[in-house]
DNA sequence: TTAAATGCAAAGGGTTTGCACCGGA
DNA sequence: TCCGGTGCAAACCCTTTGCATTTAA
């Protein structure tokens, strides 16, 4: 199952979670430069998930210098560790998925816009049913499921 | 690369089908022309769902002159139709689905790439389980589970 | 005739790549 | 010192838009 390599992660509102990262690149040989301490920064203050293209906008209001390709290569790098995990948004776009200390899907409403996340025990009656009648194994990090949630269906 | 693993194409195939968009056109004060009626015959060869660029290529073999702009705005008008309805696919593009004759969501395996339909009482355990433990209604149409197939998961 | 469609070109957004230079370890 | 990272620019893919021209009805 998916879940497999991501209990390393601490928790994701624990902030001192984010400074075993340095650590963890050091160990591959890789560097601790300001550009990706500003992104951890970046990201140790985002809850659930993001867009690159959102992570570029928020790394430049610190440092209007910051240079998209950066960012990505950086993401990809932090991917590797675990810190990110990339999915797909209800828009159809790439998601981030912040320090993911639970494997989790989402839920997105399209008339508020408002996103939930989906535990894997919640999901478990899609990954069951999915499993039994298909034979299917769910990856539920890339799940969103699309719809109206209470509020908006009035 | 993003191709149907299930045939079960039900009156999708029927020739009959497509017959009707030309007039559904003029009811409107729309017009028949060869670049529509050459999008039509692809999609009325199309199984399931196809992005636009894919659409594209599709009507530059049978004739090189597409121009991809036409494409996309008469995929504007057909989905105002009803003709083709689009969603969100695996790999975060936007995607059509051709001639949704009911709602359905999608599986598609990371492994070998293959997809299949989820019909709308297949996904009875998804749709009741949220609707009860959230309140939230499931769009099905916007459903793309990711994972592995019973064939890859060996 | 005349509004709808087309072709073309250009822009757009988000992401990726090539390459010379820079700088952590 | 060295190799990983960076900045920059350019390319990239898919899609959208503006506008003059064509064409179905």
């Amino acid at each position: 199952m998916t879940r497999s390599g991501l209990a390393a992660a601490p928790p994701r509102d624990d902030p001192r979670a984010w400074e075993t990262v340095r650590e963890r690149l050091r160990e591959r040989g890789l560097r601790w430069t300001p550009q990706r301490r500003a992104l951890v920064a970046v990201l140790a203050e985002t809850a659930g998930h993001v867009t690159g293209a959102e992570l570029v906008e928020r790394c430049r209001q610190r440092d209007p210098a910051t240079i998209p390709s950066t960012i990505y290569r950086t993401l990809d790098v932090l991917e590797e560790l675990g810190v990110v995990r990339h999915g797909h948004g209800p828009n159809g776009r790439e998601e981030y998925h912040v320090l993911p200390d639970a494997v989790h899907g989402h839920l997105h409403c399209k008339t508020c816009g408002a996103s939930w996340e989906i535990s894997f025990a919640e999901a478990g009656a899609i990954v069951g049913s999915l499993d039994a009648e298909r034979g299917f194994e769910v990856d539920l990090s890339h799940v969103t499921i699309v719809g109206r949630c209470r509020a908006c269906r009035g």
